[in-house]
DNA sequence: CTGTTAGCGCATTCAC
DNA sequence: GTGAATGCGCTAACAG
């Protein structure tokens, strides 16, 4: 440790800030006019004004401390986005990146900011010691569920984006079952049969493997469950590999396993458009021709041009506009507006990945 | 703002939370034990602690706020990340994320958790108001001053990350000037003349444009300058276009216009490694080999598998590791021990995006 | 317009 | 081991 004065036992900063009473004594007014002075929110002549700013600019008052004002007011101005994963991998997947910018977005209009909390594992978090007025779950099952459960004692706003409702939480979802049924019904309606899927993880555990049943009973990721639920209500006995997340690179390991094999599909439906693109590379490296020898089809509707040189067919769901939603949400119920479910619908984009089956 | 009841005014969830001395009325012990039972930090007996734990359980009592705990330690467990610009051009950048996951890795350890501020346009903004222990700006330039002075007036730890060092901001930075000469020779020895540069944004304008010196006197971003000197140290002359961002599609503007000229050059020089990826694009569309008819450089190491089949000739920068060591240097800071600014070395890395120039 | 009075909810001395 | 007191720094009533 460096150095410590001895009747501040704090490790700390050394140097004491002045405070706004330090201000108020030199100006030669009151704290609370100093307060005012500041804050601006009530009658305080111009004068006096200057004076308190005077006097803060001579003892280098940096401004109230927000510690104190947010105990005081108790807003703290936070927004908590909790992830389910680490910072990176959130980082890494375009669907979160826009919902974190979606809600980013539209609380910095009110001075809000975002704080990232991932709550992996099972050690105690920042969930529960940081001073948040409000908290969006990214993605989260309700496995997060000590977590949240403390944050729903704090009665503190929370709504979750991403996922299935679950409790009685606040949520943005989407269609993921009617949307998949969408291009399953497409590649149904071109005429292919033989078909495999490429889904997104499972669980929290991110393991990759072959799709059975027994792992998916235990699935605990909705957005997986529902987008393959929804493929089968065209194919139902539709099977496949389960990817370790929504990545390129899990796209191209699925794709050349799928692909490879003697009977394989002559189409594939992954579950992102990143999962999509790895799987069209792997269709590349085998030398197959998309569409014509096999159909891919994704699911975000992100932009992917620089990845892969296809348009890809998918779903395209507004994920900014989710986040958006979800960050007006908490900024209402910190209004005391109750504000209602949000459901979101993607859209169905043809690109140029999907053809008939080739002939036998 | 919505509405607001007359005799509650504040708005505000409604419901009134149990705070520590209910509990410790309920327990039938002072507030002071009860804090121990909490915190842990003190003599308790086991006894004791149970009952209070008991009776938080049965008030739904969420543990200390936040706020009041970080008001009585002068510490909110929140690290800063100042962006001077938006959260989602952040998000595009795999060199700004993979800082902010070497930051969030740093430091979640130690249970801080990271907020996220974004400082464009001059209003107030969060980094005024909130309740922060430290602050690590993310490349951001001298111009940021006024919020930062205010920053710096509250004596909190502040560590600048990929900017060149100004005031006396402790900082973490890179060798961009010798990396990129090093780029530079190597073209050189290859027997490269005409070359031109696909810079980063000059300010925090982002605008796009052909580099100017007069634009270029006026230049507010450090890393593009600094690269920008380093390939002058071989190629005095050097000129080129300015992107609008490190990003694919700015690259492949670039490369369109740098490579459409009837006396295209031999090299290019691409600030970062997106940018190069853009301009191999582009040569692509034009119907130019890579390395053959054109080489290129980028900058960054960043695994580009997944934009372009080419292995990128370029510096890797250790990114991730940078911003766990500005993580870090704000901790240490906290913890009153004064770290010592840290540089970092590029490599070179070779790929296969480099040849000798095509004979006339 | 300005000053006075009260806490916000908690952690930490120090006596007992 | 436990309890009683004391502010952290500020804002919001209310009185003057």
């Amino acid at each position: 440790m460096g150095t410590m004065t001895s009747d501040a036992p704090e490790r700390h900063h050394p140097d004491k800030r002045p405070t706004l009473a330090a201000v108020a004594a030199l100006a030669g007014v009151s704290v609370s006019t100093a307060s005012l002075a500041f804050s601006g929110s009530g009658p305080v002549s111009a004068a006096t004004r200057e004076r308190v700013l005077a006097a803060a600019e001579q003892l280098q008052y940096a401004g109230p401390d927000p510690r104190a004002r947010s105990l005081r007011q108790g807003r703290s101005g936070i927004i908590a986005a909790v992830l389910e994963e680490t910072v990176l991998q959130a980082f890494r997947d375009p669907v979160m990146i826009a919902f974190l910018d979606g809600i980013a977005q539209e609380i910095a209009a009110s001075g809000h900011s975002l704080l990232l909390v991932p709550v992996i594992g099972d050690g105690p978090t920042a969930i529960e010691t940081a001073p948040m007025d409000a908290v969006v779950l990214m993605g989260c099952s309700p496995h997060v569920g000590r977590s949240i459960e403390l944050t729903r004692r704090r009665s503190i706003p929370i709504v979750s984006l991403g996922s299935t409702p679950f409790d009685d939480v606040l949520s943005v979802t989407l269609d993921d079952r009617p949307a998949t049924a969408e291009l399953a019904r497409h590649l149904y309606d071109l005429g292919h049969r033989r078909i495999a899927a490429v889904t997104l993880p499972l669980e929290e555990s991110r393991a990759r493997g072959p799709l059975t049943p027994e792992w998916e009973a235990r699935a605990t990721i909705s957005t997986t469950v529902e987008r393959l639920a929804g493929a089968r209500t065209v194919f139902p006995e539709l099977t496949g590999l389960v990817a370790a997340g929504s990545l390129v690179d899990e796209g191209l390991l699925a794709g050349r396993e799928l692909l490879g094999r003697p009977d394989r599909p002559t189409a594939i439906i992954a579950q992102s458009d990143l999962l999509a693109a790895g799987v069209i590379r792997a269709a590349q490296e085998l030398g197959l021709q998309v569409p014509a020898d096999v159909s891919v089809v994704g699911f975000d509707g992100i932009r992917l041009d620089n990845v892969i040189a296809h348009d890809l067919t998918t779903m395209v769901q507004p994920a900014a506009e989710q986040g958006a939603t979800a960050g007006r949400m908490v900024l209402d119920m910190l209004e005391d507006v109750q504000p209602e479910a949000a459901r979101f619908t993607s859209e169905f984009h043809l690109g140029n990945t999907t053809a008939p089956p080739p002939a036998e």
